[in-house]
DNA sequence: ATATAATGCAACCTTAGGGTTTCATAAATA
DNA sequence: TATTTATGAAACCCTAAGGTTGCATTATAT
């Protein structure tokens, strides 16, 4: 059996992960301007409150997102500096795909040069 | 009843929901710089070759990796273009939490400022 | 003191995700 | 031709995801 509460506190879920939902983005997007409670979330979508809350929950556990408690009312306001871990992720291969179309273009641009075909079985 | 068949070829995969698994972006990763054959993928990892292929089959179906054939083998080719997505997506929300740090210092550097507490409850 | 609002959380359901084993098939080889 | 090799795919398994309803709790408003 594992130790839940202690994992829950510990584990920081997978950014990656967090951002793979749609709904939780378009979380992230509505507070990245300025937080908004619980309720006030919930309200944009057609689920239920709990399934919103149980998103934006993933999100703090990822640290994408805080909670700060104002009365009865709890904000969720949008920390998005772990988003640089994904774009560093993606950004490393962008001279990959570039360098491949650059070649693409200058083998296109090269008027006798044959077209290669794949290789054929015989 | 879904048409199924038809769903799985025009259903272009989300590549959010494509790089969340990390086993995937390790392949990503393996297969960046040249293509390998499927078995030469599922080798270095320790789950099956089905898993493997599974997780391939997925990268294919977003259109991140194309798959070509050589006689028997299948040469799986990284084409990460899609992932500019990711970036853009991740990008737009830089300003906003680079704005907050900068509003964070300058609070800090002014010697006078008062420490701003949370509202009390009283 | 009560009623209502805003939330957290437990219990439960359904489906997709990730994994395995097994079998079928096409291509390369002995 | 018989046999490996490389791969696709079906049949299952188990768990996590995402969703719902209902209840408990705390703070605000009557």
């Amino acid at each position: 059996m594992q130790p839940k509460g202690f994992l829950f506190k510990t584990m920081r879920r997978d950014v990656f992960q967090a951002i793979a939902d749609p709904t939780r983005r378009e979380i992230i997007n509505m507070i990245a301007q300025q937080p908004l409670n619980v309720n006030a979330v919930a309200e944009n979508f057609e689920v239920s409150r709990t399934a919103i809350y149980k998103h934006i929950k993933m999100l703090t556990e990822c640290g994408l997102v805080v909670i700060t408690q104002f009365g009865r009312e709890r904000f969720c306001e949008a920390r998005l500096e772990r988003l640089t871990e994904v774009i560093d992720w993606a950004e490393q291969y962008r001279k990959i795909w570039t360098e491949r179309l650059e070649s693409l273009e200058n083998f296109l641009d090269t008027p006798e040069s044959p077209r290669k075909k794949p290789a054929r079985k015989k």
